[in-house]
DNA sequence: TCAATCATCTTGTCGTACAAGTTGAGGGTA
DNA sequence: TACCCTCAACTTGTACGACAAGATGATTGA
């Protein structure tokens, strides 16, 4: 027998047309920021509805968002945890924003240049004894790395280095964000030149950043992406020629 | 009477710790991004549901989904639709990482400098007469407004309008990000020292861009943002001295 | 002691039922 | 005719119950 499925009235409604499905994503949302929820692990499904006085379905579909929105991780026998992980959201929101907009590779390129070279500054201002050491390491791997794909990450570290010794969590978020992106672009550029122009460019910010130059390191990153830039541009010339 | 509940056997299927769920996103995903749905109003879930051989809960699972990720609108009675709009969850993601990162206004102010510097420079070189005109508005709107609301909004179109003009669809995207996440900070500047600094610096930036001579639109630009974060600095002991 | 087995918990999907909001077609009135 | 009202049909929102499928820890057997 089915009550009646009346408990519709809130209280306090003053608003509503929010569904249940947004209250309850919005409750679970910033009980997951706050840190709740004793080692990322969530309650039950039936359990949660039970709290919320509402179905599993209501339960299940602002999960459904949260997961949709990065914050927890769901899978099938086990109870869902909160995803500590960042950027990746935001990288697929630029794919799609790219291809709504028609953006390209050389359109990220652009805007890469200046936050790089920005960033490059900072980095010779504010970095540390223990940052610049990773940034060492970096280089290092570039240089003895073989395989492009370690030679890709080993760049990509070095950019990632620097922007997290920048202080600025939001230098590091958009560029972890933009370096996605960018793989592709890594690997068509490091395939057309090989790694020496790339090693050569960050050796000459890494001297830099250390001599604590900023403008020499703003000058010299600058240098070294926009070389990556215009061997983007090159390539689809090469490849017409054949 | 419940059949067997059966009918779990997908043919191909090689990677079956994909849910339905996420095989129903991505489809739908796909085809609202190729355009499909004409006038942007998505089937029935009922529809759908038959369609894609899924019962409806996760269709709507889906949908929320979709939903989140600003995809689509959804609302009671009515057919979901395709949204169009941009850069909202790119903002959501942004305020989440914010606060994950504890990064504050300031953290957003340094990030915007070189951002808008190179906007203002490459603005100066690209700009066609009908954004010229547009930026002109723009101006004089804040020169006319007199409700901080009205200031707010007017100094946003300056920056949106020179954003656009750079011809780099990504700096519009990330700019309106970043924008709506600075309107506190403008709200807060504005309020301090009135609207007289951000007029004279929009003022400057526009002669510029107007002579097309990117290196003074940079540093007027410069500048301008500059004055911005100087003054969020000052705020709070502002606050502290009453 | 260790490994296989199994009960149990939890999530994934289904189907149905009904409430609540939306929309367009008629129909009544001026 | 023009306008507003009502209402039926459609669609989404929520609830509930059933069962399949994956995960986990306890029990049992060697």
């Amino acid at each position: 027998m089915i009550t009646v499925t009346a408990p519709q009235k809130r209280e306090g409604a003053e608003l509503p047309n929010l569904g249940l499905v947004d209250a309850v994503f919005d409750r679970l949302r910033s009980r997951i920021l706050t840190g709740d929820f004793v080692d990322g692990v969530l309650p039950p499904q039936g359990e949660l509805a039970t709290e919320f006085e509402v179905s599993r379905s209501v339960i299940r579909e602002a999960m459904q968002r949260l997961q949709s929105s990065r914050l927890i991780e769901m899978s099938q026998g086990r109870n869902a945890r909160v995803k500590l992980a960042g950027s990746e959201a935001l990288i697929e929101n630029l794919q799609v924003a790219m291809h709504r907009s028609q953006a390209t590779l050389l359109h990220l390129a652009e805007v890469r240049e200046p936050l790089e070279a920005e960033i490059a500054a900072l980095a010779a201002e504010r970095i540390g004894d223990e940052d610049l050491l990773r940034l060492h390491i970096a280089v290092r791997k570039l240089a003895e790395a073989k395989a492009p794909q370690s030679q890709i990450e080993a760049d990509m570290e070095f950019h990632r280095v620097l922007a997290e010794s920048t202080g600025n969590p939001i230098y590091l978020f958009l560029m972890d964000a933009l370096a996605e992106l960018l793989r592709e672009s890594r690997r068509k550029t490091i395939g057309l030149g090989g790694v020496q122009p790339a090693l050569l460019g960050h050796q000459a910010v890494l001297k830099a950043v250390q001599r604590r130059d900023p403008k020499a390191a703003r000058s010299a990153m600058l240098e070294h992406v926009q070389a990556a830039r215009r061997d983007l541009v090159a390539l689809p010339q090469r490849k017409g020629r054949k």
